[in-house]
DNA sequence: CCGAGATACTTTATATCTAAATTATTTAGA
DNA sequence: TCTAAATAATTTAGATATAAAGTATCTCGG
């Protein structure tokens, strides 16, 4: 069948590199991204999303709306409703209520919930210095200037 | 940089790069996926799981067990099963038993699979060069080699 | 001031995804 | 041989994701 050899040497064709490179940082990610979640499910009963959400809030002390949440996650407003409801729900995050606008939450960490999401950063930060041991630093930073103007691109080319 | 007065300021910065560039990683992928997936849905009717699931069998001729799929694409059994019931339902791959293990399952794309997925590949990869049509090739190449390093590394580091 | 449209969030239906339990079959060791 | 362990796939329960529809509130032009 052409279409199966086709695709081989397509991917061996230097014409090909973008479709190679993407990927392999879909690999890279997903590699990644398991090791995280089997992390932080043994160690602390969590989850990536969780995790995550939490992490944006730690960032901004004044709290963030559930659609502000929405835009930096990059996934959509019905997915945050979830996940606020469930870290709510554990006592580490709190839906506040804006006086200014009354259709608005700005949801915050709770005290317990930044307490920890403190000690998961910790853990968490060691976790991705070790899987990026074997590359250099200095490439390490070259690799992050790359994905720096390919995410420019991205939200530009994407919006 | 002069190092002598850098040195201080850079020695937490450069303490968190790998962090840094896990996070990049991760929004540069959920924003190729979020774009690919839009499009395969409006161009096609169809989603990234299938999409990927057949773009393996593609690649495989000969056919592949749920595990192997299950392997390459780095997702649970469980998953898998699911795709499969679903690609299967539409006509567009087919299980073979195989008579020397019976517990095993052969997925092939099938005639029509192929068709299709032959048609999606080519729109596919449009997209993704353009994408990353704001990176020059030659630093498309580097980025590549080193995302080869990373994945070897994580691989060890993760299996 | 008031109604149309915009905005913020939630809900619904459906598809992925995981971990863990289950079923069926094969393999290995006493 | 025969059965305990291993392997392949499925099922289950629950979390996360989308798109699209629904609810509540706000904004703004007339």
């Amino acid at each position: 069948m052409s279409a199966a050899v086709g695709m081989d040497t397509r991917l061996t064709d230097d014409d090909h590199e973008s479709l190679r490179l993407w990927l392999k940082l879909l690999t890279c990610s997903h590699l990644i991204e398991n090791h995280v979640r089997k992390a932080l499910a043994v160690q602390f009963k969590t989850t990536q999303p969780r995790f995550d959400l939490m992490a944006q809030l730690e960032r901004a002390p004044q709290g963030l709306q559930m659609g502000e949440l929405s835009r930096r996650m990059l996934v959509t407003g019905g997915n945050i409703t979830g996940i606020v409801d469930q870290l709510e729900r554990a006592g580490l995050i709190v839906r506040t209520e804006d006086s200014a606008d009354r259709r608005v939450y700005l949801v915050k960490l709770t005290k317990e919930g930044r307490r920890q999401f403190g000690q998961m950063a910790v853990e968490h930060e060691s976790w991705i210095v070790k899987l990026f041991s074997g590359i250099p630093k200095r490439e390490q930073r070259v690799l992050n200037e790359s994905l720096s103007r390919l995410r420019v691109q991205l939200t530009q080319e994407t919006s």
